[in-house]
DNA sequence: TCATTAAATTGTT
DNA sequence: AACAATTTAATGA
């Protein structure tokens, strides 16, 4: 099964420099760990913050750059995958609103392991390393944030074990699906998740084809709705819980 | 705005 | 892996 390194995933075509803009007051409500600053943390907090608008496809963070922001995700959806030149050990996580990412390189002061990638047209805030650290140091209630979000994702991971030892493919591709909607926290279904077949495929560790087949079963069932470039969540109940027909 | 062309994605074998 | 069919995006009149 030759990969042929990674195939461009989807439409990483150059777009234009992302619109860097005053961070809003909207988009501060989306930063759960806002509040638990205190008012002259928050003033410095603010004052290094910097929010950035991504189109489909953008990198937000490339693998083996320096560190230099600690990420969150605002708004929109995002892709977490190690595809490095050799491509190889490939894991993915979607990323949610509300989550943020780096915490790892950065308490290292590594370089990034990760391509992040947006799937869907989004909003990414950051705060410089420094003042990550400085936060760090000085305010409880950021420690309890990044512990709690260490945690979440030692969760996924082990949510992401569990999947690989389901061996119906159709199973497998539907709690994938399944666990890349669970953070969005959707309000209701019928949602778009923008995603290929052949990105699904490197997610799920499967074929193309047999993504696709697994798709179309899914669809026989009117769990999903296979649309072109993504599939429409119909019922998520039922592909949380998805096992063999 | 519409038609044409290129590229991306899907459906099949 | 290869191919055809379909959909979308880009381009220029």
């Amino acid at each position: 099964m030759s990969q042929a390194g990674f195939p461009s995933t989807s439409r990483a075509r150059a777009v234009q420099p992302s619109r860097s803009r005053a961070a809003q007051p909207e988009d501060l409500a989306h930063i759960p760990w806002l509040p638990a600053l205190g008012a002259d943390e928050r003033q410095r907090v603010l004052a290094d913050l910097r929010v950035v608008q991504v189109e489909a496809g953008e990198l937000v963070c490339r693998v083996g750059r320096p560190v230099t922001y600690w990420f969150g995700l605002v708004d929109g959806l995002l892709k977490m995958s190690n595809d490095s030149a050799m491509g190889i050990p490939i894991t993915f996580t979607g990323l949610s609103p509300g989550g943020w990412f780096g915490e790892g390189t950065v308490l290292k002061n590594e370089v990034y392991r990760y391509n992040i990638q947006a799937l869907r047209k989004s909003v990414v805030a950051g705060i410089p390393a420094e003042t990550f650290h400085w936060l760090l140091g000085r305010s409880i209630g950021f420690n309890r944030f990044v512990m709690n979000q260490l945690n979440e994702r030692l969760g996924q991971f082990i949510a992401a074990r569990e999947i690989d030892r389901l061996n119906h493919p159709d199973a497998r591709v539907a709690r994938s699906l399944a666990a890349l909607f669970h953070p969005v926290l959707y309000p209701g279904v019928g949602e778009v998740l923008r995603i290929t077949q052949q990105e699904l495929g490197y997610l799920v560790g499967l074929s193309r084809q047999r993504v696709n087949e697994a798709l179309a079963a899914l669809q026989a069932d009117a769990v999903i709705r296979i649309e072109y470039g993504g599939v429409r969540v119909l019922d998520l109940e039922r592909l949380r819980s998805y096992r063999r027909s």
